[in-house]
DNA sequence: GATGAATGAGCGTTCATTCAT
DNA sequence: AATGAATGAACGCTCATTCAT
């Protein structure tokens, strides 16, 4: 099908501008001229560049997602799923360093923090996540720290957000035991 | 003197402006108006908007500098010294939340990126800096995790600047447990 | 086809405003509201002003050739050749002394300095010209005074533009008669 | 003299920007610091941009004319007289391209021709001038061609100012043999 | 569905001129 | 007389979005 396909070709183009240069240094007519396609088909798609980048954003969380769950046992120690996650996250934003570049930038902008808002206090506030689910249990017994969920977030995924950032910016080069090192560090941060 | 005034006033705009709306959400002219000055006026100051941008981060700096000396003891216990400093960044942040959400902007953007690779590459390398004296000598006394000093860096701020963006951003309110908490989980993160 | 439409009428609308105000009294604003075009639309042709500028001249130097060349007969005599080659230049000025007007603003200019300066020592030193052809078979054939190429140029067009000039703004009123006695100003001084 | 002296400073240094950027490459901030004045105080001296720009052109004619006229025998014979006036117009040139490229930009531009059309229709059309007097002279005496006054400037002073240009511009270096070819260009242009 | 030329508001920046000192 | 910070209209140019084809 001729739509899908240049839907994903302005998808993969946005991605890839908008992490090398930002939302500013990614005009449409840029996209679209990555993309193979006419600038004006891009709103064929997408109602506007607004909506391309949240459309964007889920599709690399979509994506991310069954990167994460691959090898996840549900009910193995606690420890071990919370390993697993965290290692599996970093991986993949070695491995798509993009997706990262990409997803941070959302984070930084005002989409993202709406959409942060919304998972916290909106109506997407009880949406399944299997990073919440992990840390809202940890909560529960009493291995975690005693702060709010959102803090619980913030820092067990700081440490590892910044050190891939030193990483994907080129500050360091991460091999898999700094990967270890790194994710023992969120653990010991985020542990009672 | 007029011309104080006015560069001052232009910079307290620029931060209110771009703290805001980002770099690219605060035009001169909006810049020129909230100083109360014509746009040409900017200009007699600084160089152009990149030279405004990077003056502001470093008046910020400078005047973050003071707050964090302030009651620091050089040879205190080197635990105490450390939840001196974070616990003194953190509520400078929470204090002058404009501050912090120019710098994290800074931080993001190709001028923090470059300002960070001199820090830590280029000629800047040696330059004192309370925060990387700590963190090196913590790596020589082998008190923090065999990783290298960019890392130290990240691991350690890593939660502290997530969990005050959580709090500027309204997403919690930060009481002085909470930063204590706070601080605490950036030493475990960052201790062997 | 529009592009092609608006193409030219930008062109014309440039050659107006330049020819009378010059490049600096001819803002692209105004270039474009006298295209009957908004002010993007002249980037989609040209790449800025400076290219428009210079395509503008290529335009006219096209369009002037052909003129030249009307009833040229390559081996009649000398003198002939040089009659029929400086009074039909003179006759294409009055004709369209918005192209003059134009063309003499951009020998003027660094660009036309840099074009020239190109024809005589740089890659397009061996490009054909009717006029270098004469002027350099006329110094082989010792016809003329013996100088430079470059000060034949210089000589022969000298009364030729400067006269022109006066017409063009209104000084004189040339016919057929002051043309030839122009003309032969242009020989008397070039000629041994 | 303070007063005097600050005036002169604005006009050799509007000379020297203009005349190597032209008008528009040359503004009253950049014409004040060469002079090592503040902006505002050119306009003690002078009205505005305009006005500068005429006086400077009158003291440059000003500071010509007894250069040509140094030597200048009035009875001498016709011939001498035209052969004195053009090579000592070429010299002064020559030894102050300055000068002559201010001229030129002055002449091609709207303030010029106003002054040309003023010298030749207007009030100034007596005024006392020794090009024109040696013309008119030639004129009467039918040496030169029959053509209206202003064409026998045109004629006569084209090549001078063409070949000028070129050595200005350094498209040939012009030693006395070749001032002496280029001005008998000049006459043979204009003699009958 | 697809195009890409066209739009025009808005950007960063310049500069002739003014005026309080 | 001299200053130079301040002005703001005007410049060249960009880009999200539209719409005739």
């Amino acid at each position: 099908m001729r739509k899908t396909h240049n839907r994903d070709e302005i998808v993969r183009s946005a991605l890839e501008l908008i992490a090398e240069h930002g939302f500013h240094g990614a005009p449409m007519s840029k996209i679209a001229e990555g993309a193979g396609v006419g600038a004006g088909t891009i709103y064929i798609h997408f109602e506007n560049k607004e909506e391309l980048i949240k459309a964007l954003y889920q599709e690399l969380e979509a994506k991310l997602y069954p990167f994460l769950l691959d090898g996840y046992v549900n009910d193995s120690p606690f420890r071990m799923r919370f390993f697993h996650l965290w290692t599996a996250l970093m991986r993949y934003f070695i491995k798509f360093p993009l997706d990262f570049r990409y997803m941070e930038q959302f984070r930084n902008s005002p989409y993202g923090v709406a959409c942060r808002r919304d998972k916290f206090l909106g109506t997407n506030a009880g949406r399944y996540d299997v990073f919440r689910e992990l840390l809202e249990q940890g909560a529960t017994q009493q291995v975690f720290k005693d702060v709010p969920l959102i803090i619980l977030f913030s820092v067990s995924f700081g440490p590892l957000l910044a050190v891939t950032r030193d990483h994907v910016l080129g500050f360091v080069r991460l091999d898999e035991a700094m990967i270890e090192k790194t994710v023992e560090a969120c653990w010991d941060a985020i542990k009672r």
